[in-house]
DNA sequence: TGTACATCAGTGAACGCGCGTTCACTGATGTAC
DNA sequence: TGTACATCAGTGAACGCGCGTTCACTGATGTAC
């Protein structure tokens, strides 16, 4: 199919890697884990994460990856649970900073996009990507997924019980929001050619009109 | 990885094709769109569509299928021109039923979920997938779709015209529709174990807002 | 009407690629005596 | 204090896979004379 050559002849082989003391061989471990994480964000794509790049990455052979992983959906697995971790995180951050109820569902909008958009290919694999086979081991990045998930919830009913919001179900309200900023995050990574409006303008027009039907003080 | 072995032993082989008459070779192009948008929408994904498999179904070898195109990528690229085709032909006849501008959104934003749905993969690359490295080849594929996001523009703006909606700007309102719509398909399709309401519901949740916020008959 | 010949619609075998993974090994490191 | 030995942290080479694509070919079909 000739690709644009993928995966250069020479993968950037990283320095020679000193071999680790016994005893010490977790260590092995976490570099492998954070190389894979820096070849998903640098090069953007899923699929230049392979098991020889990662290993060419931290300054080993393949076969090194197996005496810490069982196999390479393990490894993909444990970085997606991290990245999970960190979205929630970020989430949680900017819903700290809220001054109202109105205000935290526009900040926790604005640092969705704003995540999905650094953390692209992450965010593919996260949210756009078919349900991996072994639903088995995918518990632990479903958990994390879902515990974001439920802190919108909480979130739409602390404005509901602070009067902000109206009376809706609040599980149905935080899956439209989602819906919202998913669109438009999944649609700004699929297509950047189309001629958008800026980030803002989106995330407003895609949020606006759900913060705009919880609120108490309009029509009804 | 051992995946649940997606590729059989023996792959669906079709029957044994005759040999095409003189001056009928142009009948096998036909075939192969054909068959590879028959394994696009049975298997549901992707990766099975290889010229191998599809050359199989054809009941011929993999060379006969370059005698009609020069790459994979050309032969996959027709494929989506016409699923574009389809997709726009399915919103217009339902547009065509509506009663007025909002029903008319209504009916637009059901037979898009509803299409997204029914061709899962063919969804998947046509608003999912990672954009083609011929941009060049694409502009087809590209004018398919943006026809059918005109189509949305100008129902938007039947509406203004019709006094039925507020005098917003009929792209930006667009966009925001698009968005919800498609948050909602990508994520039934992407995560369809999670606990979603069903379909008429997801797709109220996502749309009644942005629905709500065009009608000029509310708060102002 | 018969036959040489160009052309059309394919076929079979192979190439080279990158991939995940396995297997037999090696050499440094620490420990038991 | 010295040395045999188990163990740990890896390595190098290879396997088999499916893929897109190429190349030299073949045999039926129609046409010119």
């Amino acid at each position: 199919m000739s690709w644009p050559r993928l995966h250069p002849r020479a993968p950037a082989t990283g320095p020679a890697r000193p071999r680790a003391r016994r005893g010490e061989g977790d260590q092995l471990r976490q570099e492998i884990v954070d190389a894979a994480e820096r070849l998903l964000i640098e090069t953007g794509d899923e699929r230049s994460v392979s098991i020889r790049a990662i290993a060419s990455a931290v300054g080993v052979s393949p076969p090194a990856v197996y005496l810490h992983f069982p196999d390479k959906e393990s490894l993909i697995l444990e970085v997606c649970s991290k990245q999970f971790e960190i979205f929630d995180a970020e989430l949680e951050a900017a819903a700290a900073r809220a001054t109202d109820p109105v205000d935290e569902l526009t900040r926790r909008s604005q640092a969705y996009v704003e995540f999905g958009l650094s953390h692209r290919e992450a965010y593919r694999i996260m949210f756009m990507t078919r349900p991996s086979v072994e639903e088995q081991q995918t518990r632990a990045v479903v958990g994390a997924g879902r515990r974001a998930f439920q802190h919108l919830v909480d979130a739409v009913q602390r404005g509901i019980d602070a009067g902000a919001f109206r009376k809706v179900d609040p599980v149905e309200a935080a899956i439209g929001l989602w819906s919202g900023v998913h669109g438009v995050t999944s649609l700004l990574i699929t297509l950047p050619s189309f001629p958008w409006p800026d980030v803002e303008t989106m995330i407003e027009l895609a949020c606006a009109p759900h913060r705009d039907s919880l609120r108490i003080d309009r029509s009804n």
